[in-house]
DNA sequence: ATGCCCACGACACGTGGA
């Protein structure tokens, strides 16, 4: 089972975009962020057209996250648990039936978090802490789950073309990467760097500057899997190949594959 | 030169992204 993660920077606006990859990689599972648009102008007949089931979690303008799988889901929860008042749209989970077992699927778009300090980095460090305990309660139940999405976390310097530049930047805070780390100390493996321990291995660059040719990047995207979800990796890699297109968006797929 | 782009929504040189 393939499973894949992919902020699209609007979907309406990256609709041919999303469709000619999934056409081409044919991906069981993709989780999408920053849809920016509500549930009822998201294009579902498209998708659903290339053999997709579609659960979302949409909200005007901003945010707005999906689970796009050849599989049936199960069990969807909308939003991360643990504040009522919080409403915008950054979380969704839900439970695919493979062909030989089940996954749990939880697709996140962690809050930007700039500028710090401010109510955006308290949103954003709150919004972690959540995350932490979710996975708790998911680790519990001693199941194969993966949490993938856009964390704007690089979760060290290698992760930065240029640290100095980054350095004081919500991305790349102490406060940020220790719960970072806090999520990968509860013994959840970050999937790409399981095959690549080190160096850079960028999912995202500014449309500003020329970052993609000069190839000024970050990697903030990721796929953190549970013990039972690690014993099964067998693949995780970057497909760049969608960054490089026209009308592309700032972000490329991350996918990795599960004996599921 | 910490500016330069992109998308949204409804014109505002507005906001947010990262």
């Amino acid at each position: 089972m393939i499973i894949a993660s992919w902020n699209v920077n609007s979907i309406r606006a990256r609709l041919p975009r999303v469709t000619e990859w999934l056409k081409e990689f044919s991906p069981d599972v993709v989780m999408l962020q920053e849809l920016k648009c509500p549930d009822e102008n998201f294009p579902r007949l498209e998708i659903e057209e290339l053999g997709y089931h579609v659960a979302t979690h949409g909200q005007k303008a901003y945010n707005g996250v999906a689970i796009l799988s050849q599989y049936p889901m199960e069990d969807v929860i909308y939003g991360l648990p643990g504040d009522d008042s919080d409403d915008q749209a950054r979380y969704i989970e839900a439970t695919i039936k493979g062909a030989n077992g089940k996954i749990r699927v939880g697709g996140l778009y962690l809050p930007n978090g700039n500028p710090v300090p401010g109510p955006k980095f308290d949103y954003k460090l709150g919004w972690m802490d959540r995350l932490i305990l979710r996975a708790k309660a998911l680790l519990a139940r001693e199941q194969a789950f993966v949490l993938g999405g856009d964390y704007n976390c690089c979760p060290k310097d290698e992760d930065c073309y240029d640290p100095a530049r980054m350095a004081g930047d919500a991305l790349t805070r102490p406060e940020t990467r220790d719960r970072y780390y806090s999520l990968l100390n509860l013994g959840l493996t970050d999937a790409l760097r399981h095959y690549a321990p080190s160096g850079p291995a960028y999912t995202y660059w500014d449309y500003q500057r020329g970052a993609w040719q000069k190839d000024n990047g970050l990697r903030i995207d990721h796929l953190l899997l549970s013990p039972q979800a690690a014993d099964r990796l067998r693949r995780c890699d970057i497909d760049r190949t969608p960054r490089g297109k026209e009308k592309a968006s700032d972000h490329t797929p991350i996918w990795c594959e599960l004996e599921i």
